[in-house]
DNA sequence: GACTGCATTTTGTCTGACAATCAGGTTTAC
DNA sequence: GTAAACCTGATTGTCAGACAAAATGCAGTC
């Protein structure tokens, strides 16, 4: 009965991963791809059977997912799916403004050549992917896209601090990115930013970041139906 | 046995928090205390000793606590103190630089005028606090003045993204201040920006929080006798 | 002193237990 | 008919105890 889902995958990966970080990772992601959707109830029973993990490890799977602000804990009441109103999209954005930038600022004086050509081969993939309407290469290029980013700016928190909240907002990209004028808006800011990255120029770069940015913003919130004025109020 | 170090807080609190809770306060005080040093061992027995917890409830704390930084868990051998090398430090200092300055910047637009006056408040404490060289007020001084600070700029996203950080180098602040040369330099740098924020003015708060920072980091990577070259480098 | 083998400790995980609490439906009172 | 009171089943929060696997420490050997 244990050990049904999720297994040892023996001997593939050297990582040895714990059942916790397994686990972990099993709803992290089914979280992310909308597997579970927001505000959706997480029981320990259905996880447990689910993943095949006991209580005791799924406790401590949503107990370190709760911190990384993915899940929801009430007293007494359990684990659900994180929901993001308006307003915390609205203040994850402000913080991705400032903390996105300055990754893409570092980038420009510290990244590899390697990483510069991570970044060119994302977007045309990216590119590609825009072209022929396929989500999932979107999703992969950006995805790359963004692990070059962040591996090229040589800062673990930054790194850590904008995955946590990227994965906060990332079943949000899908829906975004099936509206082709977005999609298409999209690839252009990235490729200008893409540019700025690859020429090293700090100040593009640090521009082209906050236009994408806001515009990612903008259109969130317009696909919300977010009256902006309201969410910045208060 | 059990609760024998926590026990309910009986009727005190109406936050009712879970034992997990508690038991994970215990253990983070303990950390940015001091009272468990840098890569020290935590063994979940001792921990269960302490706080009078199950080892289930401590792991769930540890968990929620790995997540957030302030330990390390390393495979089969448990959970240890989160170290800092100067590294890290050097990384943190560099995502404070963008996200408390942003935190300022905002705080000039947003803040209410209770928070300013929490401001001014936390200002003259810790004037109090550097004259006599009382290292307790100045560390609750300067409490307040982050309080007020992240309360003030209205992101609760950038506000924990700070919290974070800052709880993983807290355990510094005070061999830092108990230099009074540096004291005197932090507290005139921060009324420095507590001018500013109080005036609201956002360009001079930009450059005294800049400036602020990157005294304190100046401060610390010299306290810690490291180059400050080789941290950058790589 | 370096190495090997065994005993002890600790981790990682599971199971089963139980009180407290919540959620939902049912009965009762007005 | 609606609202309050009640009961019941499910779920959470927590504990204790179990056990294999891995790590650690130590004694004895070379």
């Amino acid at each position: 009965m244990s050990n049904a889902k999720i297994g040892k995958t023996a001997g593939l990966d050297g990582a040895e991963e714990s059942l916790r970080e397994q686990t972990q990772s099993v709803i992290r992601e089914a979280i992310v791809d909308g597997g579970f959707v927001a505000g959706q109830k997480l029981t320990e029973r259905a996880l447990s059977e689910i993943t095949g993990a006991s209580r005791s490890s799924i406790r401590e799977a949503l107990s370190h997912l709760e911190a990384t602000g993915l899940v929801a804990r009430q007293p007494h009441r359990g684990y659900t799916v994180a929901k993001l109103d308006p307003r915390s999209i609205f203040e994850i954005f402000e913080l991705r403004a400032s903390v996105e930038t300055l990754a893409a600022e570092l980038f420009t004086e510290r990244a590899s050549e390697q990483e510069v050509n991570d970044i060119k081969a994302a977007i045309e993939i990216l590119r590609h992917g825009v072209q022929t309407g396929d989500l999932c290469m979107i999703r992969s290029a950006k995805d790359q896209f963004y692990n070059a980013l962040f591996s090229g700016c040589r800062n673990r928190e930054i790194q850590k601090a904008l995955k946590s909240v990227i994965d906060r907002i990332y079943y949000l990209r899908s829906q975004l990115m099936s509206d082709p004028d977005r999609a298409q808006a999209s690839l252009n800011e990235m490729s200008r930013l893409a540019m700025a990255l690859v020429e090293r120029d700090k100040d593009a770069a640090r521009q082209a970041s906050i236009a994408h940015l806001e515009s990612a913003r903008l259109a969130l919130v317009k696909r919300l139906s977010i009256d902006d004025g309201v969410s910045l109020a208060g």
